[in-house]
DNA sequence: CATGAATGAGGCTTCATTCAT
DNA sequence: CATGAATGAAGCCTCATTCAT
């Protein structure tokens, strides 16, 4: 029983989460707590109120990006090739943080465990997992690799994700790395024309 | 007229750097020039003597792993083969930024040019983008690749090198993205086994 | 809408610039930040809530001192005679100069515009010029002083207020210069016994 | 039996007296101390040698200033009228105040005893006290004036002289102080057309 | 004795967090 | 419960003075 907060409640913290969206996004994780409540037109103090540090406000707002990659995860889980199910969900992963800043930060530097805990990591590499031994079985994907290897292999596509990208050249770039992680000899259908 | 310095100069010199190179890489650009600056066993005037503000001194870090790095860029430019020649620097690169989390950091992030200034990204891309150029020309590398497309592909090959990972698999991480940049059809003698 | 502030903040606000004068007062302009919060009794970033630098409470300052002097303008503005509306006026800007280090240091030393910025300047300057535009025409003045000469004017007479000097003796430095400037033909009135 | 300097150290001294003398001209007592070195072509170490303190090297200067005006100071002494020697002196004194930011400064802030030493302020002073009491003597000079009133004049004096003036327009406004200063009823041949 | 490198207290300012209203 | 004012540690940098070369 979740203790439901009552529905103004609700809404401040939606507001704020989204203003962090976007202030962080746009600025980085530097930028302050107070641009932060007042583009979400509260105080501090009920920024506080909801969470208890920025750190925490950090770690809610990966939450709620790895909420909106949820849709993405399942069509991927459920993909008939298990080798473009994993193409497409780092690919949306990534799609992700072109234009956040603090996303793209957080996934690139030694993000303290603080800030991103192993927990939320999992919600994500889980899936990435499951999906690259079925891609192995099929033999889409080089053998070689390890589940182990995804969070490098992730941080490499995050790479691709210039901060101030002009469009789309990043897909290029995504696509020399999953050239690379996909089975040489029958590439063919996956790495595209 | 090269102005030299007073031997204790030159030494206190080097100990900052040498402290600053320790510190950043350990914390990250964040820490605090105090901190370097007992770590380098000096005062912050010392410091302040010797680099006019903090940008000026991650500056001259940058400039001292650049010059680390000569050997290796005319050990590439060198090379018979371009196309190891190109592998060969690139690796030299990221090798660098294992376990220096401030270097890296600069790298991956949308770096201030302030701190990253121009200048000092050419005398390393400008080889790059020479070896690029004579590997292709032996159709050692795909055409599609283009000199502006280095800067993208570096921030990958960085990606690759996990602030604290353990030893040398990065090796393997960077290969996979390598062997997606090498032209496929012979990649085999630069590929390795 | 005037942004009323809660009562605790206007009076924080008020007990800065009450410590702040008194220290400025005392201590000349170069007296730290620090040391004028602890004596309002506040924390420095109180201080920077209110004021968002030591030169924009510098500014309050001027601006407070400036509004003290409003009734005395306003007074001097409507006096029937000019020549003692303008005697009045600048022997109360002299008369609030005693005792405050800091505001004679910015009449008489070159202040940085940035602290005595011209529109404040000009507040107590136009009312001057026009009394004493005034008081020329009724023949209470030399012909020969124009606007332009007031800044230079109102320098020596504040140059008669000494820091600490010793109570009213500066009426009568101040009653030296203005001597001088009122019409030498029949000064009688004015210029008393 | 002073202990004379042997002769590079004289010079050395007086290299820095010039360059300090022209430094704190130019900019202020605020000043550095390493650039009043260089300026002299000397390192802060020999400034040192000379001079015990910042503090003491101003107080040299003053010195000098005084000594730059004892030519003034004894012309005025033997002038046959005293009401025009003391004219004269007073005009000299601001003259040199003029583009010299940091003489004015001094006489006109509550200039530290530490900087401006009673023993040198009476170098001055002694000579215009005698000047005064001559001339009030003569019924040049008001009678109710007292050579207490001497240093409030003289800042007045000083403020005539704008930091940046444009030239010549000082001497009107000093003109205006001594007119008031001088006996109304005969000042006509002192006051000059 | 000259040099200029070293020192470090102190200056201004920011910002995550707490707390009175 | 919301507000935003208050806090103060910490950050970067300056400069008068001392001391090793």
């Amino acid at each position: 029983m979740p203790p439901r907060l009552r529905r103004d409640a609700r809404r401040n913290r939606d507001r704020i989460l989204d203003a962090a969206c976007r202030c962080f996004a746009a600025k980085g994780l530097d930028i302050g707590v107070d641009e932060i409540a007042e583009a979400a037109g509260v105080g501090v103090g009920t920024l506080y109120r909801h969470f208890p540090s920025k750190a925490a406000l950090i770690r809610a707002i990966i939450e709620r990006r790895l909420e909106e990659l949820q849709p993405a995860i399942d069509h991927a889980l459920a993909a008939e090739d298990p080798g473009s199910g994993l193409v497409e969900l780092v690919t949306a992963a990534v799609a992700q943080q072109i234009g956040d800043q603090a996303l793209a930060q957080m996934v690139l530097s030694k993000a303290a465990p603080e800030l991103f805990p192993e927990s939320l990591r999992e919600r994500f590499l889980g899936p990435l997992e499951r999906l690259l031994a079925r891609a192995q079985r099929a033999g889409q994907v080089r053998g070689d690799i390890s589940p182990a290897d995804l969070p490098a292999i992730l941080r490499m596509a995050s790479a691709s994700a210039l901060p101030d990208g002009d469009g789309l050249t990043w897909r290029r770039y995504l696509r020399l790395l999953l050239d690379g992680l996909l089975a040489r000899s029958r590439g063919g259908a996956l790495a595209g024309p």
